[in-house]
RNA sequence: GUGGGCGUAGCUCAGUCGGUUAGAGCGCCAGGUUGUGGCCCUGGAGGUCGCCGGUUCAAGUCCGGUCGCUCACCCCA
């Protein structure tokens, strides 16, 4: 393989023209829908200080944090995620800006753990955030704003869901069966679990961890063995707290109904989402096919702005990487062909057509046209294989008998087809 | 962090019981006479067989370690 002494750090990936061409197809996607939506780009520095993280995000981020001592002997980490920096960079600022704040950015994020499918110790997430309005129309602008972007990128209903469940609803309906508040944490833990772990494990740790009677713990296994917003309501409707969580959900799901997004969206207590700081409404969005990792997750963090020390302001959010949605996206074979493009390879004949050619070149690249050409003598032949691998729609084939007549000979490549073109007129440009 | 699988050319892979100078296809470069690409033909470059050590007369092949990749677990941006 190759010569070992010079190798990429594990986690970590090269963006050759194809790869990055991929890259680039998505963050158009993303950038387009996030102006679409009305929201502004921002950005922050990749390294922050260490204290950002370790208290806003929880412990299971800060174990995985890619942190060192700088030469100032400060102790500093990569960014792991974006938010916290939002919060930092509202906290000076968000007074003075008119709410509610719509901000996107594309941030590089960092985490140090051991890489595998859909996990590398470095991505790009695409943040999308509405700050300062506490209504659950945000929440459902929010997620209108991550379906759009996967719908502009091919994916539709059919190939994605969004799982939505709310914390305020789950710890309404867990303290209702029984579990103390100092629980819930640990009972959140749990339910995060229901999908992958037997009933029976489920009923025991519910008891262990989350302090309930082997009967409560049946009451809230049942919660997600039959689940749906309905039955949510048909059984503890009567409870004030719950009855109020219910009725936000469905306003917000009648928003997305009215989007047209009806379609990918459903109820699913079973979301909680790792993180310490949502307060409300949390998604994830998924292949229909369960194959990958989630492609999207955010939701509601009402707390974090003034625990950073700013200004008290609700926000719902979401990062979207770019790992398993690159996965996704090339498993559809939704990724469309980005390979060389040229709009014209340039072939001359001779020397003096040659000069003439490299003012022809000039001239087309000023009118913005996608131009090369051979950059030593060679053969027509050869210019012309050139003119094929690098991709060109047209070649202008430029030689003593079309300077004689003011003329230049144009080929197209797909179809073969060649005509005779006045030299001026292709100057003059389309 | 724990466990499994895999490391031979840029890519996909072959390589017999351990035996001499490690192969193929694709890709790349050059040529097929300075007037026409795709197809075709000819030639070439490119490998310390991931790395280090061990066994052996002899290691791509067997053993140990290590690094990397990968899958699962843990966890989840």
């Amino acid at each position: 393989m190759s010569n070992a002494a010079f190798t990429r750090l594990p986690g970590f990936r090269d963006f050759v023209p194809e790869d990055l061409a991929v890259r680039s197809h998505i963050f158009e996607a993303w950038r387009r829908v996030s102006r679409r939506y009305g929201f502004q780009e921002y950005d922050g520095p990749p390294l922050e200080t260490l204290e950002l993280y370790v208290e806003k995000s929880g412990e299971e981020i800060v174990s995985q944090l890619y942190n060192f001592t700088d030469k100032g002997d400060r102790e500093v980490s990569l960014r792991p995620e974006m938010t916290p920096s939002l919060a930092r960079i509202l906290a000076d600022r968000s007074r003075a800006l008119p709410k509610p704040i719509r901000w996107f950015s594309i941030p590089q994020l960092f985490r140090y753990e051991r890489q595998q499918r859909g996990r590398l110790r470095e991505h790009f997430q695409w943040n999308v955030d509405v700050v300062g309005e506490s209504e659950v129309g945000a929440d459902a602008e929010i997620l209108a704003v991550a379906l759009d972007a996967l719908r502009e990128l091919g994916l539709g209903p059919e190939a994605i869901r969004a799982r939505v469940s709310d914390r305020r609803l789950l710890s309404a309906l867990l303290q209702t069966a029984g579990v103390p508040e100092d629980r819930l944490l640990a009972a959140y833990a749990v339910i995060d679990k229901v999908e992958r772990e037997p009933p029976e494990k489920t009923l025991e740790r519910l008891q262990d961890e989350a302090g309930v009677t082997p009967a409560q713990a049946g009451e809230i296994l049942a919660l997600f063995q039959n689940p749906g917003l309905d039955r949510v309501a048909d059984r503890f409707g009567d409870q004030e707290a719950v009855a109020a969580e219910v009725e936000r959900l469905r306003d917000y799901f009648s928003i997305l109904e009215a989007m047209e997004l009806g379609d990918f969206v459903e109820f699913d207590l079973t979301i909680v989402r790792g993180l310490a700081y949502y307060t409300g409404i949390v998604f994830e969005i998924f292949d229909r096919a369960g194959e990958l990792r989630a492609i999207c997750g955010g939701g509601r963090y009402d707390r974090l702005l003034e625990r950073v020390g700013g200004e008290s302001l609700p926000a719902v959010g979401f990062g979207m990487g770019d790992v398993v949605l690159t996965e996704l996206l090339r498993e559809r074979a939704l990724l469309p062909d980005l390979g060389r493009e040229l709009d014209y390879f340039v072939v001359s004949v001779g020397d003096e057509a040659r000069r003439r050619a490299l003012q022809l070149a000039h001239r087309l690249r000023e009118q913005g046209a996608r131009v090369a050409y051979s950059l030593r003598g060679q053969g027509v032949r050869k210019q012309f294989k050139s003119a094929e691998s690098e991709g060109a729609r047209e070649v202008i084939v430029l030689g003593p008998e079309e300077l004689s007549q003011g003329i230049a000979r144009v080929r197209d490549m797909t179809s073969g087809e060649e005509r005779e073109v006045q030299l001026e007129e292709l100057e003059r440009g389309p």
